[in-house]
DNA sequence: CTGAAAGCGCTTACAG
DNA sequence: CTGAAAGCGCTTACAG
């Protein structure tokens, strides 16, 4: 005899009643709750997980599902969707979907199913069984970055920011701008909605300012500061060297910065630079990018989950949280136009 | 009826025997076993993991505790242990420790009983309490970084890796040489051996080389870029100022390097710096550093626990990993003695 | 190799 | 407010 039972052989009182006097739920006197507590604290007894998801049918986990859990970006998510994970004295299931195997493996293998009360899948486009195992899993599911069909959304708005960057780069004058993107890692992001949205804004910006596009003007590279090196290197030598590039990341970013710089040019006096994410280090690193409130989004989205596990057929929650642009050293007028001063508003500017 | 019955009936066999051919174990025809298998996918049938937990006794699922989740170190730690618990199949529990609130909260409400078949704890420094608290969740425990008594340890060598790295400044002709440290961050690792050995480190290579040290050289601050840049902003003006310092972490150390730059002075030639880490910005940054392998010591540690799990009885693991020393531009001779050929052996070093 | 039954440790109508 | 009993969905001796 132990568990629950010992308990209520101790404190005289029936293992109903024990169980209940442990929880928050009504129907058992103040006092005999207070014995009940007393005792069950006496002899170190803590409910058992496992008999009570049993029973209830409740796992009081969330899972969250990222493709890695090494970039910053997906710390920060990571980070601020647990703390509001916590705060509700529930637990968080990680699961790292890595390479297109691990992907596979999760999926197919149904390893959410019955281990989470909700489900936060980060950056995730699904395919259309993928999709369908979610909504299968029977629980609900929160979506950051991607729309999809049927699930909540936190976001930003992608096109939007990233349009707003280029116009940035536009008003300082810069003609041939270049983009480096984050190339769709076919394992995780295959047909990623948000890198489509952000190359969109980038054309959408360059076409109302009549200025040239082209493949040339074009690279893409995986998320890393590795990954903006090779994309620079190559973007450097295009027929036309573009005066400016907006880079898909931050940590991309730095990379280019880096070979730009061992490559004899200087930033932004040959090549203004501006990145997307406001990682902990672009203010060290003077990078000009746009926030786009990592830690924020994690919370917003644990809460959109915490919300419709409470109210399963309540609508899911569709939210767009707001970007802001944060001006630094890395971009500055194209050195044609050095001295005559620029078109700029404001040294930061919300969207 | 549903679950695991709907299987039995509609496939002609008994519950235990479904129960049997879903799993690895051995007893069943492979006829049946098949038939079982085909009739189980037909269905959709997933066997509920609540119920096989309560039955079992196992959870399938090991748990991370950690101080947070938004430091590069943890999360390569938390990757790396989490490939390794993944190729196991078996779930990964996230416990953020957060502040010393958050601390409490997972010793104090044993948020971590009956919740996995293991625990991983990173950089974790227990109370007598806490120690206690581990013990009697009555799973193996494995720690990454403190050595706790009673429990599998992964490490680096702290101690000789730090003395190491200041043995290079000293050979390089530094006589003056400071130290910035991670402070012991009140809620997560008060008075933590790592920290406190990589200091006694740098200590004992001063000291063997007859170099003068004192409390003004010594600058702690929290282990971010920020706190970086405010430990070095106090080393500067000290009495003396040193040619050379050695800090803690990474992350420091380019905070560091930008408050020096921004103040005029340049690295090397004014102040040689050497990190810890081996970040995976560090190359950018040009940054000497000691690379302790934190994705091979999450994989270490986790692979160290999945073993307890497997034979609880086992003496638990106590390694210590390899460092490296990564020698790149932030370290050179001091300014007087520029030209002097330094007696620096190789480019890398074991230890 | 297969099945009937007990049991894992709780929770929750139901009755009092 | 309290208790006896059924049940959550599996696994595993035990018997055949």
């Amino acid at each position: 005899m132990q568990g629950i039972e010992a308990v209520a052989r101790q404190a005289g009182v029936s293992v109903s009643t024990v169980s209940r006097a442990l929880r928050e739920v009504p129907g058992v006197s103040p006092a005999t709750r207070e014995r009940v507590r007393a005792t069950a604290a006496e002899l170190g007894f803590v409910t058992s997980i496992s008999g009570s998801r049993l029973a209830t049918g409740r796992t009081g986990t969330v899972a969250i599902v990222v493709p890695t859990a090494t970039t910053w970006f997906f710390g920060q998510i990571i980070a601020g969707a647990g703390s509001v994970v916590r705060a509700a004295a529930l637990d968080l299931l990680l699961f790292e979907l890595g390479d297109s195997e691990g992907r596979r493996r999760v999926f197919a293998d149904q390893r959410l199913r019955g281990r989470a009360d909700g489900v936060l899948v980060l950056s995730l486009n699904p395919s259309q069984d993928e999709s369908e195992m979610l909504r299968r899993l029977d629980v609900p599911v929160v979506s950051l970055g991607n729309v999809i069909e049927g699930f909540g959304c936190v976001r930003v708005d992608n096109y939007g920011s990233a349009a707003s960057v280029v116009r940035h780069l536009i008003n300082l004058g810069h003609e041939h701008i270049g983009y480096i993107g984050i190339a769709d890692h076919a394992a995780v992001t295959p047909g990623s909605r948000v890198l489509a949205e952000r190359l969109a804004g980038y054309e959408h910006a360059l076409k109302e300012a009549g200025l040239p596009q082209g493949q040339a003007l074009r690279q893409f590279d995986e998320n890393t500061a590795d990954g903006g090196r090779r994309a620079v290197t190559r973007l450097l030598s295009a027929p036309v060297m573009p005066t400016a590039v907006f880079i898909g990341s931050d940590e991309m970013a730095f990379g280019a910065l880096d070979i730009v710089r061992s490559a004899g040019l200087s930033v932004p006096e040959d090549l203004s630079v501006a990145g997307f994410d406001n990682h902990a280090f672009s203010d060290l690193m003077h990078l000009s990018t746009v926030d786009q409130g990592a830690w924020t989004q994690g919370e917003a989205a644990a809460r959109a989950l915490l919300e419709a596990i409470e109210d399963p057929q309540g609508e899911p929650a569709q939210l767009v949280l707001p970007t802001q642009l944060v001006l630094r050293g890395s971009t500055a007028p194209p050195r044609l136009l050095r001295g005559k001063p620029a078109a700029e508003p404001s040294e930061k500017e919300d969207r």
